[in-house]
Formats: C-alpha cells, sequence, structure tokens
RNA sequence: GAGGAAGUGGCGGAAUUGGCAGACGCGCAUGACUUAGGAUCAUGUCUCUUUGAGGUGAGGGUUCGAGUCCCUCCUUCCUCACCA
C-alpha cells in the first residue's frame, strides 16, 4: 500500500541531511561558470513576514535552477542588523539592543531555514558584529582620506521624534519614512558622503538590466537639469547674489529677485524699515514644518527685503523679496523671478503687485502677448524680445544648450563675464551620521578643532555595551565618557553611521565573512562579483539600490578591487567593466496584500436610541438570512470600535452599540462568545498587524508545508505585481504536489505503453520543459508551475488509459522531478530517493530541452474570415503555403463566406515555434 | 503639477510579444463512490436570440488580422513634488 504525502515527515528530515552534506556549500571553482544570486537581506524584526518568503523563495527557485544548469551558484543570506527598531525595543521593553537582535537572528535564521532555501549559512554576514562593522569602519576611513566623507554643516532633517537627523531619501513628504512623523529643518555639523560627485555617472545605465520603472526613479531623484548661473550685486552694498536658472533666455525678463527665508543675505540686505516684516516672517516659516510648505496651490506669500539688486544682462534695477517658495535645499536658495514665463513667480507678482514683462514672444498669435491680458505664464516656445541684443532669438522647447535661444544667452554671459554654464541636480550629498547609538561608530577623533581618524590597528572602534538609552538629541555615547574620552585632548566622534552604509556593501562581505585581513578576499572577489542576479522590493529605488551603486563606484575609483582585478587577469578573465555596478540584472517583487474578508452578518436585537440601538442580543447568521419579520438592526459588519457595530445593508450604515452583558451568538465558535470575537469586514490593503490582516507563514507551513506554501507563492501571483492573499487558492498547488506524489507512489505500470501515446506524452514533456525554462528565465513563475501542473494531467490521463509502459514512465518521471526540484525541493529529493535515484536529485543535471521530440506531427491550421476564427484542421506540421490555403478555401467556413465569389485575397501564416498556422480569407 | 505602471470571466491570473482570448488554478454545477463529505474520481463552466454571432475600462485609428501598436478620454496604483 502507498503511503500518503505528508510533507512534515520529509521537509525536516531533508533539511538536516542537506546541512549535514554541504549540499549548498559554494566555493570558487573557476573552472564552472558562476552564478551570484542574491536576494535583499532581512531586517531582524523579530519575526519572518510573509513577504520575505514571497520574495525569497522564488528567488531560490531560480538560484536552484541555476545550480541544475551546471553554474556554480553563490546564494547567501544575512542580516541588515542596526537601526533604530533594536534601540526603540532597548527603550520601550529595557531590553539591550545586542539581546534582542541576536534572539531575533536566531529566531530568523530557524524560520529561514524552514523554507528549504539553497543558503549557504557559512557565508553569512551579520552587520552589527565587530568582524563586520570593523570594515564599514574601514572603509568610512578610506572614503575620509579620498575626499568621500567629510564633515560639514548643512540644513538637515531633524526628526523630534527620533532624536536623529535622517538623509532626504529616508524623508518623505515632509515626514520620516519610518514613524510617519514631521520632520523640520536645521542647521547642523554632520558628516557626508560626496554622492553628488558621482551624480551624473549614477546617471548612466549602460549595460544594467534592471527595470526601467527603478532607473527612472534614481534619475528624477538625481534630477540633473542644465542651465546657466548668474550673478547678481546688490544696489547698495554690493553683495554678491548667485542665481541658478534653466532660462537664461528669459533673464532680461526680471522683474524681482526671491531669496530663500533661510538664505545667508536676508539679514544683510534688509532694510531697517522692513528688518521687523522680514524678521517675523522669517521667524514664522522657520516653524512650518516641510509638511506645511509642501500644500499645494499654496498661497504665495513673502515680504519686500528694501533692498534693490542690479540685473546684469540690463542693469536694471529689481527688488528683493523673501518668500518660502524658494527653498534653499535647491540651487543656490535664490531665483531670478520671471513672472512673464513661469508659474510660481507669476503668481507671486500678482498677489504682491510687481510688474511683468514679456521677454518671449510666442508665435502665430493674433495679438502679441502682453502683460495686462496675461491670466498665467506663458513657459512655450517663441521668439525673445525686450532682450536687448539678443532680440529675434528663437527659444524652443528644448532645454539646455539644444535650445537656440538659450545657447546663444549662454554664449554671451560667458564672453561677457556676466554668467555661465551649469548643471544643477536635485540630489543632495549622502547625510551618514545619526545621533543614535545602534549603529557602526564612526572612527573618528578630535583634538579641538582638529579631526584626527582612529590608525586602522585600532579599528573596530567598539560599541559598548553599558549604555543610556534615553533620547535627548544627543547620541547615547555622549554619556558614555569611557567611550568618548580618549585621553585628556582626545575626543571621539559619537555619532553612528547610516544603516543603510552598512547595507551598501554586504554583497562583498558575503563572500568571505570570516576574512580579517580586508573587507572581502580578493580571489572571492574576482570570482564571484558582480552580482549576477538582485531580488527584492522597489521601496529601496532611491535609498539602498542608488546608494550600493555610488559605494561600489567609490570602491572602484580608490582601489579597493585592484586585488580582485589582479586575480581575475591571473585566472583569465576580464575585470574590464566588472566592477564599475554591484548587480547587473535587478527584478522587484510586488507586494502580497492582505485577502478581502467578509464581516460577520449579524441580526442585533435591543432598544433604539436616536439613530443607534443598544444592543443585548447579536447573533451571527449566514449570510443575508434575515427570519420574516426580524425586528432588530442587521447587515454585514463594516467596521467594529471597541463595542460599537458599523453595520453596512444596501449601502446604508447603521450603528449598533453592543451592552456590556449582551448575549453574543457566534455559532461556529464554540463556547462562551464576546463583542471581540466578532469579524468586521477588511479591505484589500498592505498588511499589518493593527489592521489584523498579517499571514504568519510559521503556521502556514505547520498546515501545509512549505513546498506547498513556496508553490501557493510563486503560483497564485504574477511575481512582480503581488496582490491579494487568498488562502482558499493553496489548494491548487497543494493538488499538484500530491497528485505527483500518488503518481510516483503507485510505482512504473506494469502494462505495456502504446507507442504513439508514449511518443506524445515525450512530446508534452519536451514541450514544458520549454516553457519552465521561459518562465524561471522571466521571473514568470505562475506560468512555469501552470506547465507543469498541465504536464501532470496529461501524465495522469496517459496512466489512467494505461499508455505508457515502465521504461518511458520511469524516463518522464525522472525529468519531472528533476523539474519539480526548484519550486518544491523537499518533495523533489523524497520522491527521487524512492524511485531509488541517487542523492541529491539538486546535483542532478536539468532536463535537456530537444526542439525535435517537442515538435507536433499535427497541428491544427486556424481558418479565418476575415481575421476572425472560423474552424479548424488538423494538417500536417510543415504544410506548404498552397496547400494550406487550398485545404481553408475548401472548408466549409469559407464556402459559407464567400458563397461562389473569389476572395480578394489570403494570407498564409506559417505555424511559429511549433505553434498552429493560419489562413485568412478576405471576402 | 511632473513622471511611471496597470485596467482581461465570480476570483488569482495566462496569451510564444501583431496571429484560435480566457492556459493553469480557485470557486461553482452535475454525476459517481460513500453512513457522511470541507475526502477522492469523472464531466462541464465567457456571453447571446447558437447552421451562427459577439466579447479584453470607453471611444476612435492603423492593419488581411489588435488584449497587444497609435490618438483621445475614464479609473486605479506607485514615485517625485513651489526643482527656479
Amino acid at each position: 500500500m502507498s503511503e500518503q504525502y505528508q510533507p512534515h515527515a520529509i521537509e525536516v528530515k531533508w533539511q538536516r541531511k542537506w546541512e549535514a552534506t554541504e549540499l549548498y556549500r559554494s566555493q570558487v571553482d573557476w573552472d564552472k561558470p558562476k552564478h551570484y544570486a542574491l536576494t535583499m537581506l532581512p531586517y531582524p524584526s523579530g519575526d519572518l513576514h510573509i513577504g520575505h518568503w514571497f520574495a525569497m523563495t522564488p528567488s531560490d527557485a531560480r538560484a536552484r535552477w541555476m545550480r541544475m544548469r551546471g553554474y556554480n551558484v553563490l546564494f547567501p543570506m544575512g542580516f541588515d542588523a542596526f537601526g533604530l527598531p533594536a534601540e526603540q525595543a532597548a527603550i520601550s521593553r529595557n531590553i539591550h539592543p545586542w539581546k534582542w537582535t541576536y534572539a531575533n537572528i536566531e529566531r530568523m535564521r530557524e524560520q529561514l531555514r524552514s523554507m528549504g532555501a539553497m543558503f549557504d549559512w557559512e557565508r553569512e554576514a551579520i552587520s552589527c558584529t565587530p568582524e563586520y562593522y570593523k570594515w564599514s569602519e574601514w572603509f568610512f576611513k578610506r572614503f575620509y582620506e579620498h575626499g568621500v566623507a567629510y564633515r560639514g554643516s548643512a540644513l538637515v532633517n531633524w526628526s523630534e521624534t527620533l532624536q536623529t537627523v535622517l538623509a532626504n531619501e529616508q524623508v518623505i513628504d515632509g515626514k520620516d519614512e519610518r514613524t510617519g512623523q514631521p520632520v523640520v529643518q536645521k542647521m547642523m555639523e554632520q558628516w557626508f558622503f560626496a554622492i553628488t560627485k558621482y551624480a551624473d555617472e549614477l546617471l548612466d545605465f549602460e549595460g544594467m538590466d534592471w527595470p526601467e520603472s527603478i532607473k527612472i526613479m534614481q534619475t528624477n531623484w538625481i534630477g540633473r537639469s542644465e542651465g546657466a548661473r548668474a550673478t547678481f550685486h546688490t544696489e547698495t552694498g554690493g553683495h554678491p547674489i548667485e542665481i541658478y536658472t534653466t532660462r537664461p533666455d528669459t533673464l532680461w525678463g526680471a522683474t524681482f529677485m526671491v531669496l530663500a527665508p533661510e538664505h545667508d543675505l536676508v539679514a544683510r540686505v534688509t532694510s531697517d524699515e522692513q528688518r521687523a516684516a522680514v524678521d517675523a516672517y522669517v521667524r514664522q516659516t522657520a516653524q512650518e514644518t516641510e509638511i506645511d510648505r509642501m500644500v499645494e496651490d499654496r498661497e504665495k506669500t513673502g515680504v519686500f527685503t528694501g533692498a534693490y539688486a542690479i540685473n546684469p544682462v540690463n542693469d536694471e534695477k529689481v527688488p528683493i523679496w523673501i518668500a518660502d517658495y524658494v527653498m534653499i535645499t535647491y540651487g543656490t536658495g535664490a531665483i531670478m523671478a520671471v513672472p512673464a514665463h513661469d508659474q510660481r513667480d507669476f503668481k507671486f507678482a500678482r498677489a504682491h503687485d510687481l510688474p511683468i514683462r514679456v521677454v518671449i514672444q510666442p508665435e502665430g498669435l493674433a495679438e502679441p502677448l502682453t502683460e495686462p491680458a496675461m491670466t498665467e505664464a506663458y513657459d512655450g516656445p517663441g521668439v525673445m524680445v525686450n532682450s536687448d541684443a539678443m532680440d529675434g532669438s528663437v527659444s524652443t522647447w528644448r532645454k539646455g544648450r539644444k535650445n537656440p535661444a538659450i545657447n546663444r544667452v549662454i554664449d554671451w554671459l560667458e564672453a561677457t563675464g556676466k554668467g555661465e554654464e551649469a548643471v544643477n541636480y536635485r540630489l543632495r550629498d549622502w547625510l551618514i551620521s545619526r545621533q543614535r547609538y545602534w549603529g557602526g561608530p564612526i572612527p573618528m577623533m578630535y583634538a579641538d578643532d582638529q579631526i584626527i581618524p582612529v590608525p586602522d590597528e585600532h579599528l573596530p572602534v567598539e560599541l559598548p555595551e553599558d549604555v543610556d538609552f534615553v533620547p535627548t538629541g544627543r547620541s547615547p555615547l555622549t554619556y558614555h565618557e569611557p567611550f568618548f574620552k580618549v585621553d585628556e585632548t582626545l575626543r571621539r566622534e559619537t555619532d553612528t553611521l547610516d544603516t543603510f552604509m552598512c547595507s551598501s556593501w554586504y554583497q562583498l562581505r558575503y563572500l568571505s565573512p570570516n576574512c580579517d585581513t580586508a573587507p572581502f578576499a580578493a580571489e572571492e572577489a574576482a570570482y564571484w562579483l558582480p552580482v549576477d542576479v538582485y531580488t527584492g522590493g522597489a521601496e529601496h529605488a532611491v535609498m539602498h539600490l542608488l546608494y550600493t551603486r555610488f559605494f561600489t563606484k567609490v570602491l572602484r575609483d580608490i582601489g579597493i578591487y585592484d586585488d580582485a582585478a589582479a586575480a581575475m587577469r591571473k585566472n583569465g578573465r576580464d575585470p574590464i567593466g566588472v566592477f564599475d555596478e554591484p548587480m547587473t540584472v535587478l527584478r522587484n517583487q510586488g507586494q502580497v496584500l492582505g485577502g478581502e474578508r467578509q464581516g460577520d452578518f449579524v441580526l442585533c436585537s435591543g432598544r433604539v436610541v436616536g439613530e443607534r440601538m443598544q444592543a443585548e442580543r447579536v447573533e451571527v447568521v449566514d449570510w443575508n438570512e434575515v427570519p420574516a419579520g426580524f425586528e432588530g438592526f442587521f447587515g454585514e459588519i463594516g467596521h467594529r470600535t471597541e463595542n460599537i457595530l458599523h453595520l453596512n445593508m444596501a449601502g446604508v450604515t447603521s450603528f449598533v452599540e453592543v451592552l456590556p452583558d449582551a448575549e453574543i451568538v457566534i455559532p461556529h465558535i464554540p463556547g462562551e462568545n464576546n463583542v471581540n470575537q466578532l469579524q468586521h469586514h477588511l479591505d484589500i490593503q498592505r498588511m499589518s498587524k493593527s489592521k489584523g490582516n498579517v499571514v504568519n507563514p510559521d503556521e502556514l507551513v505547520a498546515e501545509y508545508g512549505a513546498d506547498v506554501v513556496r508553490c501557493y507563492l510563486m503560483f497564485n501571483f504574477d511575481w512582480q505585481k503581488g496582490g491579494p492573499w487568498n488562502e482558499n487558492n493553496i489548494k491548487g498547488p497543494q493538488g499538484w504536489l500530491n497528485d505527483v506524489w500518488k503518481i510516483a507512489e503507485a510505482g512504473a505500470p506494469s502494462t505495456p505503453g502504446d507507442a504513439a501515446a508514449e511518443r506524445d506524452i515525450v512530446r508534452k514533456l519536451h514541450q514544458t520543459i520549454a516553457i519552465v525554462n521561459r518562465g524561471l528565465e522571466e521571473f514568470s513563475f505562475n506560468t512555469a508551475i501552470a506547465e507543469q501542473m498541465k504536464f501532470k494531467n496529461s501524465l495522469k490521463a496517459a496512466l489512467r488509459a494505461q499508455a505508457i509502459g515502465a521504461d518511458v514512465w520511469r524516463d518522464v518521471m525522472s525529468q519531472v522531478i528533476r523539474l519539480l526540484a526548484p519550486f518544491a525541493p523537499h518533495i523533489a529529493e523524497e520522491i527521487w530517493a524512492r524511485l531509488g535515484w541517487e542523492y541529491s536529485v539538486h546535483q542532478q543535471p536539468w532536463p535537456q530541452y530537444d526542439a525535435d521530440k517537442a515538435r507536433e506531427e499535427t497541428v491544427d491550421l486556424v481558418v479565418m474570415i476575415n481575421g476572425k476564427p472560423r474552424e479548424t484542421i488538423a494538417v500536417a506540421a510543415d504544410i506548404a503555403r498552397e496547400r494550406a490555403e487550398e485545404l481553408a478555401l475548401a472548408s466549409g467556413a469559407a464556402q459559407r463566406s464567400l458563397a461562389g465569389n473569389t476572395p480578394k485575397r489570403t494570407i498564409f501564416v506559417p505555424g511559429r515555434n511549433g505553434g498552429d498556422p493560419m489562413v485568412n480569407i478576405v471576402v
């Protein structure tokens, strides 16, 4: 009697065996092609989320596939273990970040193991260990030596909630991306990485197979714009005011200037009469958060400084204003305002009654454009007017030098020394220091005003354990004298590194996590780099994915890869371009959302007070089953806050207050019921603990087994899109694996096969191989599994018909199980062993696709009339055009449509790739 | 406001990239086996006025032929956002 498929009995068994036999150890082997598959490492928050499974198990399947295809595959895993949550846990739960983090890592390692993934744990790297952050510090020093890391004063994002500064990338809509709390701008001295030096190179995605959307997001984030810089001088003091503009062709239309309220010159140029008003405005804007300043269609407020500047192009006197629509963080923090040709300047001019002068005249207007008639700025093409010698220049939609008018004006500015061509970026330098404890120490010291790097031989600067975690706006390390006081004169830096720095190079640490003489072993880097396929979420588009590119380029430029390049040459590989980018191919998975759930349908009876019922009895009944004559309130629980139910019925919401001693009847929950057991409606939305729609992978594994969960995640979604969770669908993959198991357990047929049927099943097998290959290649895991299900159905039918003999059965099964192995590694291994084949299935060669075997002998000739399919005729696969057209014209459908007439034309399309040929008859 | 992605049965989703729309799965229906069925097996399942015809958010276009390409519009999601 054959055994049933019991996942739990086999999964842990094989996981242990794989580990014991070091099945997934990956070692440098110059004789084999390498494949570095990487999936984003988790933050050890405590529990593995279903999202981790969704990101990682398909990546694992693909890595396994590459391995079976003969690649030497590296697929490592680790933890991005520094960061705020550990410190928050320390504050709120009084547990040390080390303890909290390491306990979580322990737990998550076990959860990761339960996936049955081919992670090489020997290569695990944890960013919060001294062995790791020693090298983060070491990199910081190298960056400092090469002028990439510098200490500077800048207006930075300060989070009151977190009591730390944040990088621009960590601020979304003026709020901290983690807590959603507002962020204010503060002038502070901090450590920066000069990422802007690499802006242009980071815009170049040559040779990178990354999603277009990520490239676009990075491009927009870097925000390169082309234009000119010009310097205005104040009328009296002669203070230079530098401005940047993308429209130098409108310089003659500048009728006023605007400084950002934070601009240095504001205090100096303001006249005595205006000082009170200006100070008040500056104070007011300083109190506004970024959010206030970003409200759409905000009224254009501002104040006149009392000062005037001279426009260098025409020596005109223009008033200088301050306004919060000019941002200190972009360009020079000062603008020339051209109200006729810029919407914001136009609104400001109208609001404050400032002059507007047209200097670009659009062509083809009946009446020339003049100021009084304008209701908005004109920012289109035209001819320069009122611009002295530049009059008549043609301005187009093009930007920069490609616009003839701009080109001419820039030449003139440069020739006369009044300005110059300029490129501006939205990207700011990367603010790297954090006023927090749980991060890599910055290996710097101070003696008076001098900055002194910690000598390499003293690295790592270790984090002390006995610190207070009370957030005060300064790093907890500033209260730890033994840490910061090196001697009487030397003081350590007490800020720590942004965690994104640690995760910018983890792909390198995996190569040799135990190396203590260098961040990574040159020989390993020479073999494995770059990462061939990187998978993870798109939310890192302008953070991690930009930082790690920057990091890679800096390492290349300061010679960190030189030894690796030499090792490559020694082994006959060309290092050119290998160290320019960290990851060649990037794919983003979508997000698994919480599933939709109906709320309980309830009947409530009690007293109606006003519009609300005070219920004494609430009964859950079958959907829409309202007993005749029921007098109370009823409907689906759309929402529940404490004991108030919001009932939805036919689009109307009614409210029911469940009294404390009310009788609650929920037939499907035994025992006494209470109000908290009533289920409310859940919409499709992101999973979160507070919404109560999270899915726990451990519970799923306990119920269905890891293989079923893996296959469900790969089968039920378009991986790159994600979608709502629906556990009902898990029955599909479960049934599939069950069927494969049963076919294997039934053993080889004892009846002889039928030659034609056997040829057919082998043909279908090879068609399946082709589609599984394509699915894995293109991250279309759902189609790769669907095709295997389909083949299983065919095989099952053929076996039922007793059409397959033992030899073919064995050959087919050997390939079916190998196809299955990347997706469901445990069951594949078990069946492989039960069929008596050699351990391990994961070391077997991938089934070889044979186009000859896959080819159909007969195909369906599709007869179309005017492009509509009307009939099919079975024909030989290699049918010639003449014969196909002859058959098509003779078909019933053609005869009916033609009714004796001759067709206008016929089009023959041969079957492509073994597909069906077609004849289209135009009548 | 700028940029991007997407819209296909009751549901998740396919469609070899311009060539039989709805693969595969869920659900549902009918039947078989069964004391029982949330098990298993079989069959069916886009719609309609069914010798046929129509159908991929709406409308138009290109083409022998359009889910796929082009234009206009609608809807949803994502990113950035007073960027000078």
